[in-house]
DNA sequence: ATATACATACAGACCGGTTGGTATGTAAAG
DNA sequence: CTTTACATACCAACCGGTCTGTATGTATAT
């Protein structure tokens, strides 16, 4: 990790900070919510407890912080394979699967054990209700700009795209126990089926749109 | 909690038991899964540790069977919701409803939490291997006995019905953050649209149904 | 019936290890 | 010299688990 046993010190605020958030975010995939001590996210950062200390006031900011960074990451991978699909780069079978296999990736998986294990710790869920806000507008603009649902209103297509992405959670779900081999054929006959059989695809550059969220305040 | 504060002591195994699956239950749902700490389950039980350990091997193989009760209730609640459709006692609108109601539960919530927490602890999820084994099974079966898919096969059938699952998952889930005032109302609308047009309910005495999982080997 | 022997059920002190967090010190930058 | 960035020693609280001891059962022998 650190071969710096030199007496030589890094001083860069803004790189300790980003080893710290991806040292958590590693930490979260390998080890889950429980598993999220600094001891192991300090080893895997290669940074000191001072060093974490000084820039989050308590571990949890820290969590609120790689989570918040995890929700963007996400709401960008998504926007990507919207634009390959609106840009004609992929077909909406791979459309799909790529949509499937980012949700059920070990990534998105840890943001719901967290979602999840925060409900009990007021002061994390707290700090990442915004970021959660955020996530889920952008999960609703990843649909609505992607696909175009005629004769739908907007409450319709909420209504519409809130199904999808449930379907999409369960999916995630049900994949982290790896019980279910055939849940993704399911996925990939289902979905289209059920959600994608009267919408049109949007073409690149008929909406510009900023996937991006409202970053740091 | 024990007023017994005497030296007479309680010798009654299955009652300690109980109490102390009951105990980490109500501990998952109040402080999540990485609250579940032996402490405060032994206080909420009113049970020594020398009788957890001597009951339990390890603290996991308490969650193991404690969340093995859990998903059984659980099977059995839904069971109940289908006979009441099934027997004319509610409506197809009040079945959506209830089983939503069921699934969006702290309960559930509770054992989502596990099932995903789980995922990094090998031995834990070695123990509850089995129970979502036969979780899956009558979750299958919850649908296919209360719902008939006419010119659907046996495997369009499981597809139609992981989809449903999906969908109540990821609505739990999205529902755990409190964050979507609107969900229920789009379950309510969306749900039947998407999954229950086609669908005839089955007579309740169409099919003697066994929902009991295994049990005990 | 009563005494003996043993298994089971429970209680609580105790253990080493880990937890999140702090206090203090030091090196670098302005 | 002051501020910022990092390092280290240290702390009380808590963790899961083991230990020894005790209360309560039951099976057998007398």
């Amino acid at each position: 990790m650190s071969q710096d046993k030199s007496n030589e010190r890094i001083r860069d605020a803004e790189r300790t900070i980003a080893l710290l958030k991806k040292a958590t975010v590693d930490q979260l995939i390998t080890n889950g919510f429980a598993g999220l001590s600094i001891l192991p996210i300090l080893k895997k950062a290669g940074v000191s407890r001072g060093a974490l200390f000084h820039h989050f006031p308590t571990k949890d900011h820290l969590i609120a912080a790689a989570f918040g960074d995890l929700l963007v990451e996400f709401a960008g991978q998504l926007h990507e394979i919207a634009m390959q699909l609106r840009t004609g780069a992929i077909t909406q079978e791979e459309f799909v699967s790529k949509t499937g296999e980012t949700i059920a990736s070990d990534l998105f998986v840890g943001c719901m054990e967290i979602a999840l294990g925060i409900r009990a710790e007021l002061t994390l869920s707290a700090l990442v209700q915004e970021a959660v806000a955020d996530w889920r507008q952008s999960l609703f603009e990843f649909w609505d700009n992607t696909f175009e649902l005629p004769g739908h209103d907007r409450e319709q297509r909420s209504d519409h795209w809130a199904m999808a992405s449930n379907v999409l959670r369960g999916y995630a779900f049900s994949t982290s126990f790896g019980a279910a081999p055939q849940a993704r054929e399911r996925l990939m006959r289902g979905f289209p089926k059920l959600f994608l059989d009267g919408a049109v695809v949007r073409p690149a550059d008929e909406r510009v749109v900023s996937i991006k969220t409202k970053s740091k305040s």
